[in-house]
RNA sequence: GCCCUCCUAGCUCAAUUGGCAGAGCAGCUGACUCUUAAUCAGCGGGUUAUAGGUUCGAGUCCUAUGGGGGGCACCA
């Protein structure tokens, strides 16, 4: 019968397992990722150029370092290192430290030029055979363009003059598996860059601008609206009742209470029931969907800004929409006069207001309050009468004469009512609606109203509504509850909704909207 | 849904009236201690989106399919 191990023994024991177990690991850190790597070297789908790479992530876990990479504190942004003064003369700056993505390589014997980006900017890096020690230099030999690389070195400007980090230390953080695109063309191919943003983002600088300035114009509108006692708040995505806009909601289903939903078209009508709640200011950053055609102007799902303004009105919504707009062009910067596809615009508020009716009476001719001359009008431009109401024709000749004329920016206010349903009347004249849209360069910025708040008139118009809709198409249904909600009396107010999207195709001159969505909707590829 | 148009090497692009699929970059091998899209020498790299058809012969012409872009329709 043997003998239980004595307790010092069984200590032993497991401190030999243990140290031996550390020595192997020592030994050949990266078992792991060479079993990886393996799978993707059998790989038959794996292509030339990627074995050759994958090849080298085994060198480069060969010589100690983890193709994978690990925490890198204490690095400054490339724009910062940029901003470093260097005193004239002298042979070394500051020491730095910086991280980012190879993105040139340029080999001369002994030493080697990298260009290294990071989400601020780019600098050279001068990496000298006998700087960066034997490893060091082992490393340089196997970096490819793509690769993550963090360097440690001084500061300092070659013979030709430009500003160099001279490195002394190398720390590998990631390889590149696939190569990346041309490197003076970049990535062209409008397709992979919306499918494969990742790609488009870091070797396009003009792309990644883009949507760093759109984060900085939404931050800005942010701010602007918490500066001015507003708050922000979420609001359902998914509804039984799609209201808020006259559009085609997508459905979705919940299994476990067996319930159709809808994707929101608008946050509306939630944001309204929380002013009767007493929210005085509230603003939502909403996602909403639609499930309508894709065009340069319209993607599936897309980005709305809504706020309201319990006791404000229409007027109250045209000062913040300029003071939305004009703080998020003061955060992108490039002044208030901005070029969009070749048309110069002035944002300078504050900006022109102009009647519906005028507008109309002015590039089509016609005055909205006279039936006979709209149809007249509208004959003679071809567009069909029969069976339409003539409102909807008034609109339509809005649209097909002034919308293209509207280059901006300008508030269209006093929209007939009868195509109103959520705003308020005139006390003058209630055939016309408290509501303006903002038109910049043809497109529709935004829209905003004095909100209808009498419960009984709502109910009638969204009754009207329905009733007007074609039978194969009336998703719309009654919401009974919006409507007991402005029972309880919601606050006069004002409410506006901005299109994020269109806001900063214009502002940052982009012609698509997929330009300025980071991933817009594709069919799946093949 | 309809119309027009595009798809060639990893990337950017060529290829005459239908006549041997090419270049630059990237890659691989080598040279080079201050380059700038580095340079120089050599090498490899393709089911021309897919499937049919016409033809002695198709990247090119025809049909269909897939994907992209633009326009129309839809979208207050």
């Amino acid at each position: 019968m043997e003998h239980a191990a004595e307790p010092d023994e069984i200590l032993r024991k497991f401190l030999a397992k243990a140290e031996k177990a550390a020595k192997k690991a020592a030994s050949d850190p990266i078992e792991a990722t060479a079993e990886s790597a393996a799978i993707v070297t059998d790989d038959a789908s794996a292509g030339a150029l990627e074995r050759t790479r994958i090849e080298k992530l085994e060198k480069i876990a060969a010589l100690g370092f983890d193709p994978w990479g690990e925490k890198f504190d204490d690095r400054t942004p490339i724009e910062a290192v940029r901003g470093m003064t260097l005193v004239d003369g002298e042979a070394h700056g500051p020491r730095v430290r910086v991280a980012g993505r190879i993105m040139l390589r340029r080999g001369q014997g002994k030493v080697v030029f990298l260009e290294l980006r990071d989400w601020s900017e780019r600098i050279q890096i001068f990496i000298g055979k006998n700087q960066v020690g034997e490893t060091g230099w082992a490393l340089c030999g196997e970096l490819d363009l793509g690769d993550l690389l963090g360097v440690d070195g001084t500061l300092g400007r070659t013979k030709t003059g430009e500003l160099t980090i001279f490195a002394e230390r190398l720390t590998f953080l990631g390889k590149s598996l696939l190569p990346p695109p041309e490197k003076w063309h970049g990535l062209t191919d409008v397709e992979r860059r919306y499918r494969q943003r990742y790609v488009d983002l870091f070797t396009n600088p003009e792309s990644l601008a883009t949507f760093l300035a759109r984060s900085r114009m939404i931050a800005a509108m942010r701010s602007t609206l918490a500066e001015r006692g507003f708050i922000e708040v979420e609001t359902p995505t998914m509804q039984a009742i799609a209201g808020g806009a006259a559009a085609r909601p997508f459905v979705t289903h919940h299994n476990t209470l067996d319930l159709n939903l809808y994707l929101r078209i608008a946050p509306e009508l939630y944001l309204k029931r929380l002013l009767v709640g007493g929210m005085e200011r509230v603003f939502e950053i909403a996602r909403v969907f639609r499930n309508e055609g894709i065009s340069p102007r319209h993607n599936p799902e897309f980005t709305m800004l809504e706020a309201y303004q319990a006791y404000g009105d229409y007027h109250a919504m045209m000062e913040l929409a300029e003071a939305l707009i004009t703080n998020a062009i003061e955060a992108i910067g490039g002044g208030m006069t901005r070029s969009f596809q070749g048309t110069e615009i002035d944002f300078t508020p504050p900006w022109p207001r102009r009647t519906y009716a005028d507008l109309l009476a002015e590039h089509a001719g016609v005055d909205p309050a006279d039936p006979e001359s709209i149809v007249a009008a509208a004959e003679r431009s071809g567009i069909e009468t029969k069976g339409k109401d003539i409102h909807v024709i008034t609109n339509e000749l809005f649209e097909e004469f002034v919308e293209d004329k509207l280059s901006g920016p300008v508030f269209v206010i006093d929209y007939p009512a009868a195509i109103c349903p959520l705003t308020k009347r005139k006390k003058s004249n209630p055939e016309v609606a408290e509501r303006f849209e903002l038109f910049v360069c043809g497109m529709e910025l935004a829209n905003a109203y004095t909100e209808l708040n009498d419960p009984m008139l709502q109910e009638k118009l969204f009754r009207a509504q329905l009733a007007g809709q074609k039978e194969e198409d009336s998703m719309a249904k009654m919401d009974d509850d919006f409507v007991r909600a402005l029972k309880h009396a919601m606050p006069p107010a004002g409410g506006i909704g901005i299109g994020i999207d269109r806001l900063a195709m214009l502002l940052l001159n982009r012609a698509s909207i997929r330009d300025v969505v980071l991933f817009p909707l594709m069919r799946p590829e093949s």
